[in-house]
RNA sequence: GCGCCUGUAGCUCAGUUGGAUAGAGCAUUAGCUUCCGAAGCUAAAGGUCAGAAGUUCAAAUCUUCUCAGGCGCUCCA
């Protein structure tokens, strides 16, 4: 209807005015003021006001004379200049079956496009348990994942593991010296809480099993002794990654991958990145160490030869640029400081900067009532992610996680998420859909009767209409945009305008209006499509 | 000091490509049950859109500056 709009100003814009530009400037918009009664209008007499030398009130009066009558619409005229087209009430109507009759109402996000994308979230080092920290990053990181292969791309979900360098050593220690004290001399900050202790509690038995007869301190130390070394290694990050994927798999987020940074170093491609690096003139030595010599000199080698992160984050990027169409990165908002290295790192190694896409997540800070949840790192004190998990359940910390834009603080109140109220909007939505499927089981039989467009007529039904009609434009914006929050926020105002339909229009009675009953279904249709793509369960009861 | 994000009602936040009289929820106040789930609904009240200047027929939205908050600027990861 828009564009067939579309297409009559600028048929009438052409022989009233002569405008062979007509095409490009002619813009109908959709009403979004409550106070004016039109569903779109057009603000092209404004904008024609100066060229043509009229008021903008007389040019769209001569455009209205000449605009041909149609039944689907009235067009009227609103000062300063406005053209609105108020449709049809029951042509709008018909909206409602072809919403039930549609078997995908999510066809017009597909791309003809198709793209191999890889998306990296996540990513936390195997140091500990996931912590409410990273559950943001989870979340948006699934949520980017899945809505891209809404498009019809090509999604790879990628965990990068960081499991070489120094914080890695730093839990090795942290772990043996549960086992002998005096280890921990010489180390501070050393991780802490139980889930060390039970990783001792493995090393310990496995050596046991192994029925080797030495001390833990002298496999840390004696050189002879590093294959065992290596191999309580793998122990203790195995079973720190095995809590994480537990912790994530329960959250309903499988990666594709798990890619280890020690198979950077083992097939020597960081070394082969440094070498092209270094062949690009963009690399000094300064001090003992290699830099790339960026704004500022970045350490590439250590002057003692270590590798920073950095140098392996090169390697483990160009990777990455070379095997993909796409490459998204999920990262929290402390680490946009690293962004600009990481891109002039890449366009010094040939890469096309504009495939890489880096999200940036501001923190979020929970909040129990008024009282905020410390998220301190320190001796393990933090709240775990399964915590979470557990007390609130996995609808609300999707919702929650998604309900604002990643450029936002989050404020995320534990008590709201539990309750089941109007106050928790996940409750409310859901609620919504639970109702519908209570009255349509009342009236099984409803598909023996027609809609019948004509037979909604009052103010709500009219709203639920439009906003019914909505469905596809915001699904674009939100899923091709991938800005789930618009998603949350549409599901909300429709569930809002549902409650109050509900509460002052009797459904089931004598005479049924099976018209209504129509629209019911099709709301449910709607609010479940919609809370299925943000990963959220559409319950019959509750 | 430099960089990124944010600033809209008492609180938490929507606000689409710049459009008409600024939108919800919470909290507050006043109401609504012989009837599909009151796990709900209706209404009132609440605004210097942080401030200033600019662009525009039109600015919460774009530009510049100022102020405030969060985060980051390691041979850390």
């Amino acid at each position: 209807m828009k564009d067939h709009i579309k297409k009559e100003i600028i048929k009438v814009l052409k022989e009233i005015y002569n405008l062979s530009d007509a095409e490009d400037i002619v813009e109908i918009q959709k009403t979004s003021n409550k106070h004016v009664s039109s569903d779109y209008f057009t603000n092209i007499s404004m904008k024609l006001a100066k060229t043509l030398g009229e008021k903008p009130n007389q040019i769209a009066e001569t455009i209205v004379a000449s605009i041909d009558s149609d039944k689907n619409y009235k067009v009227w005229v609103a000062k300063p200049g406005y053209i609105n087209f108020t449709l049809n009430q029951s042509v709008k109507n018909n909206i409602v079956p072809e919403i039930l009759k549609s078997t995908n109402l999510l066809t017009s996000v597909e791309t003809k496009n198709v793209k191999n994308i890889i998306v990296e979230f996540v990513s936390a080092n195997p140091t500990g348990p996931l912590h409410v920290g990273h559950g943001r990053g989870a979340i948006y990181g699934n949520i980017i994942s899945k809505y891209l292969e809404i498009q019809g791309h090509k999604v790879h979900k990628e965990y990068y593991v960081n499991d070489f360098g120094n914080q890695i050593n730093k839990l090795v220690i942290s772990v043996f010296s549960k086992i002998d004290k005096s280890i921990a001399q010489g180390y501070s900050e050393l991780y802490e809480g139980n889930y060390i202790n039970d990783i001792s509690d493995k090393i310990q038995e496995f050596i046991k099993n192994k029925g080797w007869s030495i001390t833990i301190k002298s496999i840390l130390e004696n050189n002879e002794h590093s294959k065992k070394l290596e191999a309580c290694r793998k122990i203790i990050v195995n079973s720190i990654l095995e809590n994480i994927r537990d912790s994530l798999g329960k959250l309903g987020i499988v990666f594709d991958d798990w890619f280890s940074e020690s198979m950077l170093f083992e097939g020597n491609l960081v070394d082969k990145t440094i070498a092209r690096l270094k062949e690009t003139g963009k690399t000094i030595k300064k001090d003992g160490a290699l830099m790339f010599n960026d704004d500022e000199p970045r350490v590439l080698i250590k002057s003692n030869g270590e590798y920073t992160y950095f140098a392996s984050d090169l390697a483990y990027h160009d990777k990455k640029m070379r095997e993909f169409d796409r490459v998204i990165n999920i990262w929290g908002a402390d680490h946009h400081g690293y962004v600009n290295r990481v891109c002039k790192g890449l366009e010094s190694l040939g890469h096309d900067i504009d495939k890489l896409d880096i999200h940036l997540i501001q923190f979020a800070n929970l909040y129990r009532g008024k009282e905020k949840v410390s998220m301190s790192t320190r001796k393990g004190e933090f709240v775990k992610l399964d915590t979470l998990l557990q007390e609130i359940g996995i609808d609300a910390i999707n919702y929650f996680y998604l309900m604002r834009s990643k450029d936002q603080h989050l404020d995320f109140d534990l008590e709201v998420a539990v309750s089941s109220n109007k106050n928790n909007p996940v409750y409310y939505i859901q609620y919504a859909h639970a109702r519908i499927e209570k009255i349509l089981s009342q009236v099984p039989n409803y598909e023996e009767f027609e809609f019948d467009h004509k037979n909604l007529k009052n103010k709500q039904e009219g709203d639920l209409v439009d906003q019914l009609a909505n469905f596809s434009d915001i699904c674009k914006k939100s899923i091709i945009n991938l800005k789930p929050q618009i998603m949350t926020n549409y599901l909300y105002d429709l569930s809002q305008l549902f409650h109050g339909y509900y509460a002052s229009e009797r459904i089931i009675k004598d005479e049924i209006n099976y018209s209504q009953v129509y629209l019911l279904a099709a709301i449910q249709k709607v609010v479940k499509c919609g809370l299925e793509t943000i990963n959220i369960q559409a319950p019959k009861e509750m």
